[in-house]
RNA sequence: GGUGGGUUCGUAUAACGGCUAGUACUCAAGAUUUUCAUUCUUGCAAUAGGAGUUCGAUUCUCCUACCCACUACCA
């Protein structure tokens, strides 16, 4: 039998890290199986619609390189006609609707289920009398006998009901004391007794919709599903899923499960949730997401992380192949992945682990890809550079860097001079904090060099390196060697090589670290660097 | 409260019932370098607690503690 897993999302916000690791797993597990991953949008609750959801979710998946075998077409939309790639369209549970009532129906008739006709307000009642007495109000095998449903009520007052009430609803008809046998891929066999468990709604005549229980088991049946790799949260209710097998007859082909340990916030304890992240300076989304009232969550993407680093990252945070390799391209996770070896506790995820692997896939990329990638950094400075230049420049600093976006950091000065000398830089990674400097006369050149960015690192004491005979020493050195002798222009001599060094430096760069003179020199050129000194000795004195 | 699941360095994790409990990230120190970064070396740091089975328990069983999930006409 083929293999075919299915990733069901609820379009109810942007999908959360959590859930394409899910989508990740499944796709995995399908892939090495040869088999089939399915995307269907479990769209059963009207009232927690949010438009751009489903939009969203497609995205999150296709940026990663999860791509559906079917329930998605070549334009990223839910598929909505049957066709021979496709032959359970439509993926849109609310587009299923006619397809759920014969099957919530079909239990009734069997007698594992029965209509129920408790209004809103009296359940409310019910719990909030229960609450008072120090209990939780269970609708369940205890409590059904005293309810209004077709068990208590007559044939004809339950037709009557059927035919003139519009807000009923089908329960499943929990059994009673009985255990139920599971066995789970991840934690193994388990035994729950039903007497804890209640009649949970199955069918809701208002919206003429399945609740979650009903048209997952209805739909991973007809779509032939054959593994349901979910999370954690869904073990609760596997008691009731195999119930549901079993009242369909559908035993035989009841698809095997396996629930996935939960994502947990990096500090204390509880699931990662959707304020976590920018809380603490990680995102918890795969892509940026615009809530209603307009505020922005970050995302991977837009952070500037790889979609192989992400999906990476996502891989190994519940899962690791039992060697000791970290690095894996979504092929080799295909290859290694096995879901026995998925752990059973809670991943708390790690931002510092998160930035690692994002480091190593920048420095595993092709110089020329990186480039292609700074390009536009640049032209949104205003600059315009070769992009051989570009290429020679990112080839040298992509050591150094976890992101992209850290190349201007690290390199500006190689496109621009500096226009100030250290003490009024600040620290990588709060350059948008750079004080202003009123009291200080207008830089001549300001048009060319106003740029917060240009001057990002610190100079720790520009005094250090800014002394007369040194600044003598490092002028004299620029114009009498070259990138390729300075070195040894500045031995010969016998100069203290790193006082002059740092002078130099501090003068080509505005700063007290960097690249090395001799790879910066060979950047910007001779002549610059000489233009460079003129300007620091201007505004250094 | 009830039911279910879980528990190895700070974090992610490894260890047929059997070496001194390994690795990665973080952090610290040292080496290298004209600076910073890289790189290399070293270091810090864990089997939740208690019984039991066993020659021997991180691993199996039970109890306790703690954490998590579920307990909706939400998924």
């Amino acid at each position: 039998m083929k293999t075919r897993v299915r990733f069901a999302p609820s379009p109810t916000g942007p999908l959360h890290m959590g859930g394409v690791r899910t989508a990740l797993y499944n796709y995995l597990y399908a892939k090495q199986h040869g088999g089939d991953f399915i995307l269907r949008i479990e769209d059963t609750d009207s009232h927690r619609f949010v438009p751009g959801a489903e939009e969203y979710i497609i995205e999150a998946l296709r940026w990663c390189g999860i791509t559906p075998d079917e329930g998605v077409d070549e334009n990223g939309k839910v598929v909505e006609q049957a066709s021979e790639r496709h032959p359970h369209a439509p993926y849109r549970q609310s587009q299923r609707r006619s397809i759920y009532r014969k099957y919530a129906e079909q239990l009734v008739a069997s007698g594992h289920a029965y209509y129920a006709f408790d209004s809103a307000e009296s359940l409310e009642k019910e719990r909030a009398a229960a609450e008072s007495a120090g209990e939780t109000f269970i609708y369940s095998c205890a409590t059904r006998g005293k309810m209004r449903n077709s068990l208590t009520l007559s044939k004809e007052e339950t037709a009557r009901l059927l035919r003139e009430t519009s807000d009923w609803t089908v329960r499943f008809k929990m059994p009673e004391d009985t255990v139920v046998k599971m066995d789970d891929l991840i934690r193994g066999h388990i035994e729950v007794n039903t007497s804890t468990l209640d009649d949970k709604v199955l069918w809701k005549r208002a919206d003429e919709l399945p609740t979650y229980h009903l048209a997952n088991i209805v739909d991973d049946h007809l779509m032939e599903i054959t593994e349901v790799i979910r999370g954690e949260e869904w073990l609760p209710s596997l008691p009731l899923h195999y119930l549901l097998y079993e009242a369909f007859g559908w035993s035989g082909t009841r698809p095997r499960f396996a629930h996935l340990p939960l994502l947990l916030k990096p500090v204390g304890n509880g699931k990662l949730s959707k304020r976590d992240g920018d809380k603490m300076g990680f995102p918890v989304f795969p892509l940026n997401w615009v809530n209603s009232e307009g505020e922005t969550y970050h995302g991977y993407r837009e952070d500037g992380y790889f979609p192989e680093a992400f999906v990476n990252l996502l891989a190994m945070l519940g899962w690791n192949p039992g060697t000791e390799q970290e690095l894996f391209s979504l092929q080799e996770l295909v290859e290694s992945f096995s879901i026995d070896k998925v752990s059973k506790s809670g991943a708390k995820f790690n931002p510092d682990k998160a930035r690692w692997f994002n480091k190593e896939y920048l420095r595993m990329k092709d110089d020329a890809e990186l480039a292609a990638l700074f390009m536009p950094i640049l032209e949104g400075k205003g600059i315009k550079a070769d992009a051989d230049f570009v290429r020679r420049v990112v080839s040298l600093i992509k050591e150094r860097a976890t992101f992209v976006s850290d190349f201007w950091t690290i390199a500006s000065y190689l496109f621009i001079a500096p226009s100030e000398f250290g003490k009024y830089g600040v620290k990588p990674g709060a350059a948008s904090e750079k004080p202003a400097d009123a009291s200080r006369p207008a830089d001549p050149r300001a048009k060319v060099y106003d740029d917060a960015a240009t001057f990002p690192f610190l100079a720790k004491d520009v005094d250090k390196f800014w002394k007369s005979e040194i600044c003598e020493a490092a002028q004299d050195a620029l114009s009498s060697a070259d990138a390729a002798t300075l070195e040894d222009y500045i031995r010969e001599k016998g100069l203290p090589m790193g006082k002059v060094m740092n002078c130099i430096r501090l003068v080509l760069t505005g700063a007290s670290s960097g690249l090395g003179i001799a790879d910066i020199l060979g950047f910007i050129g001779k002549d610059e660097a000489l233009a460079r000194m003129e300007y620091a000795k201007q505004r250094l004195g």
